[in-house]
DNA sequence: CTGAAAGCGCTTACAG
DNA sequence: CTGAAAGCGCTTACAG
């Protein structure tokens, strides 16, 4: 029922190969014979078949994303990155979000079944190793963002220095008690910025106390509860360092909540820089991560690997942070 | 390179007939004949090329989505909608967003080429109909949200009712002189609110001055903008409602750089109750959508209609709205 | 410059 | 229950 090449061919009087050509503008082609091929197009208004040319060129010219649908604007920014390199590359960008379940893999048919030429995958925990070896002896490139994997190219924000800054910055406020409240544990993002707090505590020889590090799961709601255990500790957190900004805005809540002033009577930071870090109140003070760039930098190296056979290329590439200081941390003073 | 139909078949000693039967679960097919065959799938790990396989069936088992990729929580709610309608139809989704300028239409590869066997597009404005037209009469099945077009089966909000309801909230409150910080001018959503407030002024017999509408649209900054602008009338309003939240946030962080009191001074209200309008100080009052069911609404419907091939279909569900009345309007008091 | 033909990797009547 | 073959809609050497 829709128009095939073949139709074209016949209406132009030219054989299939000739359109073919004239489409694909690779070899030359009479201009007389062109322009009737491009009428012909035009007449009928064809629409070349994309599976069945990517079927023979082996190539689909689209990159898939997956990516962590969580309602976080960090994510968008990424995407816009992996957007834009795609769009320079004559790349399409098709995106398929996270199961809901860990055990639901639905979502690996986008690269497993040859839809894709290559794939950038943000912190899919749950996608194994072995899946992705696989996809890549298929000839698919794939780069990691927001995760590690030995010998798999990846790209990754420097938590542990940026959560470094972020306490150090809290130490030179005066601040001592420092709480946690962690994001989801299986992400590497959440343990280098625990490993960041851990380490400059040690070395200005402070104690973490167990008590101090309180379970959430980055999403809203978790911060709030997590808050409302620290406040009523013996003897409450001057700071807490939430692990993004979403459950630090949770934990001010919390706080005004219980009657307490943030920063005068507890200081609170969150992690990410998502937009609503202005619009606390306080607004918060986060570390700012490269998402645009990430998303950017790890398209355009998947790209660039398509094709590339050599199954040993080892790539890692860290972005930095760069800290944010508004109020909620008591640097400065309110308007 | 990759593992084919051909080597499993040569493995287990059949014909690739055979192999394709068992694999799609169809036909009969002697047990010990599956057991080798199944044995040979996994001992080559072999993966069905799905490109191969859509181009003989005609189907390619993925529904595609067209979503504004700006930074709403809103659209989010509307994926999820739409990807738990896919999962329960065995399908995938994969989700386009939409281009930077109106005249890159690359994003309608997506469809025009054979990829999706139905599409939800989403207040895609700059989509000719003719386009649409085309994909659907290629067989695809499309349904528009929060857009309509005649004969196009469509999905929409009431955001009339919802900004009539706001505004007579405002009005049982005692403000009378109301103004709206416009969202971008081509979505109907814009339109249609607007319509309600100034239909309900109307009503009462209100003025809606020309300097009380101010240009905004829908994205951070610019309800910043448009509030200063009002603040500074002669006779500023008494309640602001901003086309949606991200404005109404803007708004009162303006208001307060004023040194006004919201909702004291001037109260705001906005639309659409992202998450971001319990954080604002004070927390927005705004109007709440079904972003959720309108995405499995419309995925479901899209999904039903496959292989419909009657063209004159012609269908539209509005959904309706909630008013959350928080503490921007001035309804209730602070904590 | 152009046509005929093989082939991409599958599915599915058609026979047997 | 299973094989041989046609066909899905293209691209691309290979000849000429």
């Amino acid at each position: 029922m829709a128009v095939t090449i073949f139709d074209v061919a016949e209406r132009a009087g030219v054989s299939i190969g000739t359109v073919s050509r004239v489409l694909n503008q690779r070899d030359r082609v009479h201009p007389e014979t062109r322009r009737r091929v491009m009428e012909a197009v035009k007449e009928l208004d064809y629409q070349r078949n994309a599976l069945a040319s990517s079927l023979v060129t082996q190539r689909t010219q689209m990159i898939g994303m997956v990516v962590p649908m969580v309602n976080d604007p960090f994510f968008f920014e990424m995407v816009r990155g992996v957007e834009d390199a795609a769009y320079s590359a004559n790349y399409t960008l098709i995106i398929a979000s996270h199961p809901r379940s860990a055990k639901d893999r639905r979502y690996l048919d986008l690269f497993k079944r040859g839809y894709v030429d290559a794939m950038v995958l943000v912190a899919s925990a749950e996608i194994q190793e072995t899946e992705i070896r696989r996809a890549m002896d298929q000839g698919i490139s794939v780069v990691l963002v927001q995760q590690e994997h030995e010998g798999i190219p990846s790209f990754v924000v420097d938590n542990y220095a940026g959560a470094r800054a972020l306490v150090e910055h809290l130490l030179g406020l005066g601040h001592r008690r420092i709480a946690y409240i962690t994001g989801s544990d299986y992400t590497i993002d959440n343990a280098e910025r625990f490993r960041g707090l851990y380490d400059v505590l040690s070395e200005h020889h402070l104690a973490l106390p167990d008590s101090y590090i309180m379970q959430g799961d980055y999403h809203h709601g978790s911060g709030y509860e997590a808050m409302q255990k620290l406040l009523n500790l013996p003897e409450p957190p001057e700071a807490v360092f939430a692990a993004n900004d979403q459950m630090a805005a949770d934990a001010i809540q919390m706080a005004r909540e219980c009657g307490l002033r943030v920063p005068e009577d507890v200081a609170v930071v969150g992690f990410d820089d998502v937009s609503l870090a202005r619009y606390t109140n306080p607004p918060l003070t986060t570390v700012a991560q490269p998402a645009y760039e990430l998303g950017y930098e790890a398209a355009t190296y998947a790209l660039g690997q398509i094709g590339n056979t050599d199954p040993f290329v080892s790539f890692q590439k860290k972005l930095s942070t760069q800290l944010v200081i508004r109020l909620s941390c008591g640097a400065k003073k309110r308007l």
